[in-house]
DNA sequence: TCGTAAATGCTAAAATATTAGCATATTACC
DNA sequence: GGTAATATGCTAATATTTTAGCATTTACGA
C-alpha cells in the first residue's frame, strides 16, 4: 500500500485517515464528530465512500451502520509516516529524531530510563514486538 | 503558524512544503526535480506563490530567479509533524514512537549505545540543544 | 549593446475534490 | 405488522485545486 501522507490523498481524505488510524475502527458519525470544520453526514460518507474505492479503507456491517478500517495495519502506516518526517525534518537521522521526540514531552527520569534501556536492549534480542 | 500536515494544505502544497523542508531552500527548479508526476514549471510556480500568499513560504532574488524558504523553522515544523504522529499512531506514546523509529533502521551497536546515553542525559541537564 | 536564454506576472481553462439532497433500505420498538 | 429513527445508494451542483499558455522582464555573454 502506497504511503498515504503524501502522495494521492487529498486534504480531507487525510483527516480522516488520520481518525481512522487514532480510532481503529470508525462510524460515519464517528469521523463527523472529529473531523475539523466538520462538513455534513453526507459528505463523509462519500469520502469513506472514496477511500474505501481506493484501497485504503474497508468496512463491515454492525446493526445497520457501517464500520470502517483501515487495510493497512496500523503500525506499518505508522512506521512509514515516522520514515517520512525523520527524512523530510531531521536529516534521515534516527538520532536526532529521538532526541526532538524526547524533548517534546516532559518524560520523567523513571520513563526516561525505560526508555534508554529498551533502546540499549535493542542491539540485542530485536524482539519484533 | 498552523500545522501543515493536516489542515489546510491541498496534496501539491504538502508536497511541495515536504521538498521545501527537506532542501531547506529551493528555486522553482529544484521543486520541479523533486515532486512525485511532475507538472510544468508554470504550474509549480503557481502553487509556491499560493504558498507563499497563505505565509507557509518567502522568497529573495538570487540573480534573476526566486529562492523560497520556509516562514516556520523547521525544526519547530518537525516537532508538529512528529507530534501528529505520535498521536494518530502510537496511542501518544513517546515510548512506542521511539521503539517503532529505533527499529525502522538498522543502527548499529555504537548508535544505540549513543543514543540510550543521551536520552539517559536528558533527565538531567536538558540542554536545549 | 544587443540578443538570447531563462526567469517571473498574470489569466483562464480543465480536472478533481467537496458538498448537499433526495430516494431507498434497515433496524428497533410499540 | 406498522412506524419512526437512522442508516446507506446515488446523482448532481459547487468550490477548490491543479494545470497550461502567453506576455513580459531580467541577467549574462558574444
Amino acid at each position: 500500500m502506497e504511503d498515504y501522507g503524501t502522495v494521492k490523498l487529498s486534504r480531507r481524505e487525510r483527516q480522516i485517515m488520520d481518525i481512522v488510524y487514532q480510532r481503529g475502527r470508525v462510524s460515519v458519525a464517528d469521523v463527523l464528530k472529529d473531523l475539523p470544520d466538520p462538513p455534513t453526514y453526507s459528505t463523509v460518507r462519500a469520502l469513506l465512500g472514496i477511500l474505501e474505492e481506493k484501497g485504503y479503507l474497508t468496512h463491515v456491517k454492525d446493526g445497520k451502520r457501517y464500520i470502517y478500517r483501515p487495510t493497512q495495519p496500523r503500525h506499518l502506516a505508522g512506521r512509514s509516516a515516522l520514515k517520512q518526517i525523520f527524512q523530510t525534518f531531521f536529516d534521515k537521522s534516527i538520532e536526532k529524531t529521538v532526541i526532538a521526540l524526547v524533548s517534546e514531552v516532559d518524560l520523567s527520569d523513571e520513563e526516561l530510563d525505560r526508555l534508554s534501556q529498551r533502546i540499549a536492549q535493542a542491539k540485542k534480542g530485536d524482539s519484533s514486538s
